[in-house]
RNA sequence: GGCCGGUUGGUCAAGUGGUUAAGACACCGCCCUUUCACGGCGGUAUCAUGGGUUCGAAUCCCGUACCGGUCACCA
């Protein structure tokens, strides 16, 4: 199984699972699945100020979400965990030992503030700001004076001069690096801890992680992991840097921008499967013309050929319409389980009801299906059938009751309703046909004023839809408050 | 500032030397309809910029501008 292709998502459980990180997350999926390959999930938890349990457990229940699962990682497990970084010191010191016996890492002493006073004059001399190599070549002597002094150190790596580090990128193509543009980096933190740059190469190497699929801000990384590499002797894998996901005023995503955690899209009432195939399309396209695809389509059609350089702009009305478009999909059972926790947020049930009670509440429910774009929007959707008090929304509305029409079609409405021994669509356009034939009025004149008496409001559903629904005792009292309210009887 | 990456309509984007430069979202109009929504049809709008190379450039080369990433004992 040595040409397995193997990847890995390995975020840092330092906040909300980012939108970033699921489209990283997603591209990673998509590659196993589409070659057959193994997905990892490692937790990159070496931030211990940052690092919180419960942001594991956010990450793994977005991804759950999601549908992207993993083979291998926390909680499932595998042949080369444990797959939590902080579990792993002992496998790294390994290694640093090893680098350090061979001089290609070193002890380094400089505190804080005279790292951030070296970094000063260079930015203030107009050079690049970088670690100079102060301890590179400390004696015994000078190491013990430290030591004595209570210094703890950091292990740092010795980038050697001249060597060019290029790589071919999966998404951007051949890149170069020339290592003098690096300072010795810290691979080993003073509290005992290795670093991002260090860590992430022993554990995909150990790992046997074939392509690392990551977002471009590592970009800038990769050659310190090359170099690594190397140092270790380990065999290098293939990177892809995919471009970052911006705001509208193309910065990069956060929290200006509105929501950015997955978490944030789930309480709005967003469909996974409609996030998923939004992030898609975000810096990947198909050949053909395709915009909707289901999880088994995208995984034939995906290709990191086709992944885009450029980073893309957010676009929430291109997600809300796919998301809309999954909606009308829905069945109504779906439907209103989608829901249920947003009607009962808003008062409009309590997720106890049942018969009766339950039935008009699923038809209600039902009305709002093509009209919404998330759960989030239902309960102001279908707001109308539960707010017996209104207003006339606007001027013109409260006006359409002032035609002189308005009594004699209000007059034969209320005895047409007295009169239907049912309540259906079917009754209720025979009851405006009646009243269009004996008014000879057109249908604008009788469908208008009642919408407007029944409702306030010069648009919504269909009357044929809302007045069985709404009944007859309810629907006489609405109408008959607005036309005192207008002044009209 | 150094290094690295990027630049096709408002947005996502197809395109790899010869196309009327696809498609989608948004927007506008028309149709359907008692209204709104849904749906259907149609429309406006793009190759950042300046030089090359070439019979011919969105596509290849160089410069410029702009945007972004990175230069941490964060990942």
């Amino acid at each position: 199984m040595d040409n397995e292709i193997r990847v890995r998502f390995a975020p840092s459980p330092t906040g909300p699972f980012h939108i970033g990180g699921a489209r990283s997350a997603l591209f990673n999926w998509l590659l196993a699945k589409k070659l057959g390959g193994k997905m990892v999930l490692r937790i990159e938890d070496t931030d211990r100020d940052r690092s919180k349990p419960e942001y594991e457990e956010n990450i793994k229940n977005a991804l759950k979400w999601l549908g992207i699962n993993w083979d291998e990682g926390v909680d499932v497990g595998g042949p080369y965990g444990p797959y939590r970084q902080m579990e792993r010191l002992d496998i790294y010191k390994k290694y640093t030992d090893q680098l350090l016996a061979e001089g290609k890492a070193y002890y380094c002493y400089c505190s804080p503030e005279e790292l951030e006073a070296e970094r000063e004059a260079l930015t203030a001399a107009g050079k690049m700001p970088r670690y100079m190599g102060k301890c590179r070549n400390l004696t015994p002597e000078q190491r013990a004076k430290f030591e004595a002094e209570g210094r703890k150190p950091t292990i740092r790596f010795r980038v050697p001069e001249g060597v060019d580090l290029t790589f071919n990128d999966l998404v951007r193509g051949e890149v170069h690096f020339d290592s003098d543009g690096i300072g010795d980096f810290v691979i080993v933190k003073a509290d005992g801890i290795p670093t991002y740059n260090y860590a992430v190469v022993i554990d995909d190497s150990l790992m046997h992680i074939t392509h690392v699929i990551r977002a471009e801000e590592h970009l800038s990384n990769t050659p310190r992991q090359l170099l690594v590499y190397d140092a270790l002797g380990f065999k290098r894998p293939e990177f892809g840097h995919i471009s970052l996901i911006l705001g509208k005023d193309k910065k990069k995503m956060s929290k200006r921008h509105g929501a950015t955690s997955c978490d944030q899209y789930r309480q709005l009432g967003y469909l996974p499967h409609a996030l998923v195939n939004f992030l898609a399309l975000l810096g990947w396209a198909p050949t053909d013309e395709q915009e909707i695809f289901t999880t088994e389509e995208l995984i034939k059609a995906f290709n990191m050929k086709h992944v885009a350089k450029n980073p893309a702009v957010f676009d929430i009305e291109k997600l809300n319409w796919i998301n809309a478009h999954y909606i009308k999909q829905m069945t109504p059972e779906d439907f209103f389980a989608l829901a249920k926790p947003f009607m009962v947020k808003a008062g409009y049930m309590t997720g106890e009801e049942t018969g009766e009670k339950l039935a008009w509440l699923e038809k209600v429910v039902a009305t709002a299906q093509t009209q919404v774009e998330f759960g989030a929007q239902i309960p102001p959707a279908v707001a109308l059938y539960f707010n017996d008090n209104f207003d006339f929304e606007t001027q013109e509305a409260a006006d359409v009751l002032k035609e002189e029409t308005v009594p004699t079609v209000m007059d034969m409405f209320f005895k047409e309703l007295a009169e239907a021994a049912t309540l259906d669509g079917p009754t209720v356009k025979a009851m405006f046909k009646t009243i269009q034939k004996t008014t000879k009025l057109n249908g604008k004149h009788v469908y208008m004023p009642v919408r407007v008496a029944l409702t306030g409001n010069q648009h919504g559903p269909e009357l044929v839809e809302m007045i069985p629904l709404l009944g007859a005792e309810r629907t006489k009292q609405r109408m008959e408050a607005s036309l005192k309210k207008a002044g009209i009887k």
